[in-house]
DNA sequence: TGATAACCGAGACGGTACGTCCTGTCTTCCT
DNA sequence: AGGAAGACAGGACGTACCGTCTCGGTTATCA
């Protein structure tokens, strides 16, 4: 985010960007880091405290001690502003861990412990948020796939074809992976967003025993 | 909806009250259906044509021919009218049809596809989008949860057992069938919620034939 | 207002008024006196409780316990039903008592006083809301001004001559009479509708005295 | 209304605040003169062309091209927006004329008679509306009779006693102008408010010979 | 002694305007 | 040039009454 000559990269394309090198002679001040963070800690906060209805620029603006037109100089929106939030805090949280000292079965299943985790703190709010904005905007949708969810499901994609390469020294091909993923994803997911209720842990060994006896099937090996 | 005497039966609970019988003798006009109809079909279609985004009150009313009072004398919000028109819409859409002709795996393949399908429906986008606004405000959460996502989960845990009874001959516990409910279902919300991409034959497959498989190892059956 | 054959006139003609008999066969109940009594006394409650703006046809129905479609029966408006109470209650306080055993100079005194003293009652205020309201609207203006300001200056006019008469044995013509009572009653609305502030018993006095000697002047006996 | 540096002093008190200097270093865009024209021109064109009742703040922003959150931001009511009209208006067509070359009783009279037709003009009728309002409203009575209707008064005052200096080179007191301004004008609103009638050049004159004749009686120079 | 027509309560309904809130754009000034 | 302050056009919100309109229930005559 933060480059060598001290500019700063927003999620989104600064301006129209220039690539390679910032020669041109900027006069004035540039763009204020304190500015950037406070706004996003403002809407993160504003979020937990008094939920996405209750989210609105100008509450930002005001929490965040910033113009309102400073916001709209960076951001477009406060989904925008959400999705720079995400990039930031998600994205550790949902990193898988190869623990190699750890069985195959146990590595599987406290990742997906850790997944269910994620989803009470504050940033697995900003997802569900996200996630329930995108229902209502197809913009948001299609920004959110495109960026955060993408990337992850990349991580999600990597992290178990490594787990399953050191389970049966095997790889399997992209599309197994991916169906793979949605039946290891698939129930937490619908459990947070649909149920409303928290994963149990039987949900989670359940889960992760059914993907890897699937996964070790001949008939999945070799599709 | 329209009972014998000529009364109305509104999906929403009558002004709280009186759970037998409606003594009160009740004069002056009653609920004009007609009204109710206009609004739950313009809600819908207006749905479907511009997005919940662009869903308002004033745009449903003016689309229905309908007083904003009259839309605020019956719902308390947007949200409150799309839940009302899930209930007259979704019910039948999902519901388990035991077909005694077909064996019990095509029986669950065909329901998930039934599922799947929905999703395109117009009542389907209603679901969506009712679940999206659910992850940003807590009371429509628990509006769907108490109200349609109750029952349905009922209908799919009968569902469930009836197929596998009739697969086995044996009975689940409730808290068994909760988890392969999950499991099934899951992944194709998952893919709707999260993805966003198409259901595809395969996910069907692939999921129904695991649960089914699940259901029938012994470990399973003996919990 | 009740007549003989216990009809009630309201000052309103009464639909399209069959002046001499009403023949039409007639059955069912007649207007409710009980009805119409509470309707005013509830229009005048509110109006000095609660001030002209927060006059509502609704809350006048609700108060009087009566269906505001009762209410649109009989009076066409709020500022209806204020006209209808004026005319019982205000006509007598405003009435010229011809005190013979009191000098010229007193009688037009005290007249003035109380008519400075009415403005206090809440028949005055009902008044001064109409007077108030007759500026904004000019059918409140006509129907004021044709019903009960023409009787009432009718009234005035008759009491000044009989006063006059009473005081040097000649008549005035109705011009002149027209002119003195302007400037007698001039100053004391002038006072409540404008300056808002109480009538002093100086402006009394004064005006009363000069009104008398502009009377006795030989130019104004023979105009 | 318009400064010499620019800015801009609405007749309505500048938020509460700074008596003396506005030292606080105001950043950001003032008020638009242009907008507040428009308001005040907008307001007082539908006043005369459909009368206060059909005069809605809707109305006004959509006539001045101006949304509605603006007006409110500088005015609190519609009635509001009449008052800072009738400052602007009616202050020139009631100031008192002192015209040497002419004789007391003519000033007085054509002073009356400028009265008279000034009811005739928009900025009449304003002040008439604003008078109606005030019987209905006690806010209104109490903003009208502060601003405005105090310092016309005081001109009054002021222009009444100049001209009973130039007959009769002496000077009154307050209590005694004050009478005497009631018994000059009340007649004259007595018949605008009241009567409705239009005012005639004989109640002109009668009214000025009048209190010219009270001013000049010895009781009333010595009280 | 019904029949029947009006009165009356209750309140749903299509409307209009209210006053508030937030949006996204803009202008102005200060650093 | 960046940033604060905030005015502005716009649009939806949810509320309050308006005046009209059914509904049933209830009388008080007249057949």
């Amino acid at each position: 985010m933060r480059r060598v000559d001290g500019t700063i990269s927003a999620t989104r394309k600064p301006p129209p960007a220039c690539e390679k090198t910032t020669v041109v002679s900027r006069t004035g001040p540039r763009r204020s880091e304190s500015v950037r963070l406070a706004v996003l800690h403002a809407a993160d906060d504003l979020l937990v405290e008094r939920g996405f209805a209750a989210l609105t620029i100008e509450g930002i603006a005001q929490r965040a001690g910033v113009a309102k037109q400073t916001i709209y100089r960076w951001w477009k929106s406060k989904v925008d502003i959400l999705l720079d939030t995400l990039t930031d805090d998600a994205r550790e949280a949902l990193e898988w861990r190869a623990d190699e000292s750890r069985g195959v079965e146990e590595t599987l299943t406290s990742h997906l412990q850790r997944v269910a985790d994620f989803f009470e703190e504050p940033a697995g709010q900003v997802l569900l948020a996200l996630l329930g904005h995108a229902q209502l905007d197809s913009e948001t949708a299609a920004s959110l796939r495109a960026g955060f969810l993408k990337e992850q499901r990349e991580r999600d994609i990597a992290g178990l074809r490594d787990l399953l390469a050191r389970d049966q020294d095997l790889t399997f091909d992209d599309r197994t992976l991916d169906h793979l993923v949605d039946l290891l994803l698939g129930p937490l997911y619908y459990r947070v967003l649909v149920s409303g209720s928290p994963i149990d842990k039987e949900l989670v060994e359940t889960t992760s025993r059914l993907v890897l006896a699937l996964a070790r099937e001949p008939s999945t090996r070799n599709p």
